[in-house]
DNA sequence: CGTGTAAGGAATTCTGACACG
DNA sequence: CGTGTAAGGAATTCTGACACG
């Protein structure tokens, strides 16, 4: 239950998929990797690798971008969110970590 | 809600990843396909797209390939397996009908 | 039957660059 | 800054066919 990441975050999807799917090009797809917004992986050879939380992403990039929000103001935003998560799962980990020790007892 | 499908019934993978992801060469890929045992769908330009529960399928044919079983034996047992799957699918439908002129009311 | 392979062509993807505004 | 485009090359995919067992 570590070995396996779920459909949606498994990096499978090429770029010309992804242009379909987002109604981006290729330009801005690798456009916006260059500023920091977007993390394919690549295959072997090199070839771009997207998941489906990569074309959600995207169509939320495509959207703010039509708002007219730049590249750098989207990375800024993305930085805050990643924070709080962050945060959040700190917290959850803490509190995990108590439960171990004197919650629920197993033994 | 009838809009979109689930990631994993999405097809969006392409012919070299489905390889990678499942172990079989792409003749096999293809092969199998000629055998009725998947059905990808084509891209505008006529390239294959798998999805995910392509692959798990492809698994499971590569596991009873492995084990001697012939791709026309796996094809039957695809079909009988399917039956069920109407039939189960047929009482929930008439189960559904039912209850919406007898069951639960909404007015 | 199931799979490998060489063949030839078409479509895909990649990078670095120039253009425009 | 964000995007288009032409350029050249490398990798991908496709089909139909011959081979072997």
């Amino acid at each position: 239950m570590a070995e396996s990441t779920s459909y949606k975050e498994r990096k499978v999807i090429t770029i010309g998929v992804v242009s379909e799917l987002t109604g981006l090009t290729e330009r801005q797809i690798r456009y916006y990797e260059e500023r920091k917004l977007i993390f394919p992986e690549r295959s072997p050879k090199g070839n771009r690798k997207y998941s489906f939380a990569d074309v959600e992403q995207l169509i939320d990039i495509a959207n703010k971008r039509e708002e007219g929000v730049q590249t750098y103001e989207i990375r800024q935003e993305m930085i805050k969110a990643q924070r709080k998560e962050e945060k959040k799962n700190r917290k959850e980990l803490l509190r995990g970590e108590i439960n171990a020790r004197f919650g629920i007892q197993k033994d």
